[in-house]
DNA sequence: CCCATAGATCGACAAATGTCAATGAATGGG
DNA sequence: CCCATTCATTGACATTTGTCGATCTATGGG
């Protein structure tokens, strides 16, 4: 795998208009929404968390299991939602399957809050 | 149901630690996915929209109700999930009632997503 | 007083969500 | 080969959520 040059086509930069930037249209809405959505769960906050704090900023499943408390496929389908969203990326490699915050996602969501 | 879910609300700049910030307690993610889960709905992000668009930064009901074709009660239930998470406010004057922004609520919302 | 208006609350309902146990799919080691 | 490990998928379930119609509660005007 070439050390990532993926420039990521527009996932995390573009995504809507700020909320604070005039009425926002219904298709708007719904793309910002359902990012906040995927982020408006405990489990799947602490999971970006853990991810984050992790070593490299990667984490496989089994890292993120035990601190959770909860079933492997729980986390599993939390982590797809995540991935779903445009907040995480899977790599696999081996039998492990490492997750890392995509770059710049978390920042984009930010600012549509900003004024 | 009676859930109410209130955020118990302090100055509304002061919230959780941020993600990135080392992992989370469970506790400080519960309180920080309540506000998220609050704008993780299109309805709820057009209203903040259209509140924050309106004159003075303050809207009625009457005007949220029709640019976005739904009931009324529909609309005064999602206004009253936004006023509970601590982004709105609603003061009532005769027999409107007005809702705003709280001050400062989404910067220090963004400032969680922040590295 | 009576009534019209604005908005909140209630009761009901279908749809979505979070969770788990069970199972399936891929990988690597002996 | 076989088997253990890692993770995803499936099916099931209770809970939560978004929505509406109906009703209740002010408030203000005649």
């Amino acid at each position: 795998m070439a050390t990532s040059l993926t420039v990521l086509e527009s996932p995390a930069t573009t995504c809507c208009s700020p909320i604070t930037g005039g009425a926002m249209s219904s298709e708007d809405a719904t793309a910002l929404a359902a990012k906040f959505k995927a982020i408006g769960d405990p489990t799947r906050l602490r999971l970006l968390s853990l991810v984050a704090a992790h070593a490299d900023g990667e984490a496989c499943v089994c890292d993120l299991n035990e601190p959770l408390d909860l079933s492997q496929p729980t986390v599993s389908h939390h982590l797809k939602i995540l991935v779903d969203a445009g907040l995480l990326t899977r790599t696999k490699r081996g039998t492990w399957s490492y997750y890392a915050i995509v770059p710049g996602a978390l920042p984009a969501l930010a600012d549509t809050l900003q004024v």
